[in-house]
DNA sequence: GATGAAACACCTAAGCC
DNA sequence: GGCTTAGGTGTTTCATC
């Protein structure tokens, strides 16, 4: 078996770290172009992709669109008040049928539920917050519209584990 | 010149569309494969896809990583409270050099910048904090953790243009 | 203006050392 | 991890509609 250097701690060699970068860039690029940036032949490029894959560090590849070129203007915060002590799952089962929700999050502090979305415009903004707030187990709603984006970098695109 | 079916509101042709969609779920699948699912032709396909990256519609492909298996277990919103009138462009070179920081935006409300970060742990997290606190425009912080992610959908990666 | 078929170069994948 | 090879893929060209 391979000695894994990144230990239990979920680290990772730095050769790994190098070939998730490359991904991270071009997730098409080819396990030779990867090979040559990192000093690695294409084989042994493949075979750390095929492990980081097994291991779950990497969950797939996608592509990254631009919204406002899709015709999606608006990015808004929606903080949700619920009544009474609702189940995440019951968030998570109503939040999920609206395609604007890029994600949603309970968290710590007044609000219960924290969700990012994007609109086609503020009309539309104004129509799935209406929605949100029709749900059963929302109290009310807090809305914070994003001016400008500052800074955007790659994150998480899998769907949390059930 | 092609007829372009979506018109200026940015809307799309329904075969960009699907094959979006496609790529949303594996960028690194062929182009014969999208064919298969489009019906259309590898060639007709990558044709497709890269007019989709002229047109800008596409900004690039890239990995969809497990933060967990990377050791960064602990997500947050910073919300930052800015003294004086802090120009963005400040804002964003001093919260740009945090490698933490997933996106930060100027948003409408008494927060004047919404900042999304992930830290290793708790321990990481409130050095972030800190650092943040201690940049020369800022005035207070308010922070709110994330207890459990619900909905993880694919967003924007690209940097936004400056 | 867009598509499909074919040709070639390149890449992936699975075997070897 | 590197090398080799067979099969698959990306990319271009060309004819067709």
């Amino acid at each position: 078996m391979r000695t894994d250097p990144a230990g239990p701690t979920g680290l990772l060699d730095p050769l790994d770290e190098a070939i998730l970068r490359e991904l991270a860039v071009d997730a098409r690029a080819s396990f030779a172009d990867i090979g040559s940036v990192v000093s690695l032949s294409a084989p042994a490029v493949k075979r750390r992709v095929d492990r980081l894959r097994e291991r779950g560090v990497i969950r797939g590849f996608t592509v990254r669109l631009d919204p406002a070129a899709l015709g999606w203007e608006t990015e808004a915060y929606v903080e949700l008040f619920c009544s009474g002590s609702t189940s995440p799952v019951v968030m998570r089962t109503a939040v999920e049928r609206f395609p604007e929700v890029i994600s949603a999050s309970t968290v710590t502090g007044d609000v219960d539920l924290l969700i990012h979305l994007r609109a086609r415009d503020m009309r539309h903004l104004e129509r799935v917050i209406e929605r949100l707030n029709a749900e059963a187990f929302v109290a009310r709603t807090r809305s914070t519209i994003v001016l400008s984006a500052l800074v955007r970098r790659p994150d998480v695109q899998g769907s949390p584990e059930p």
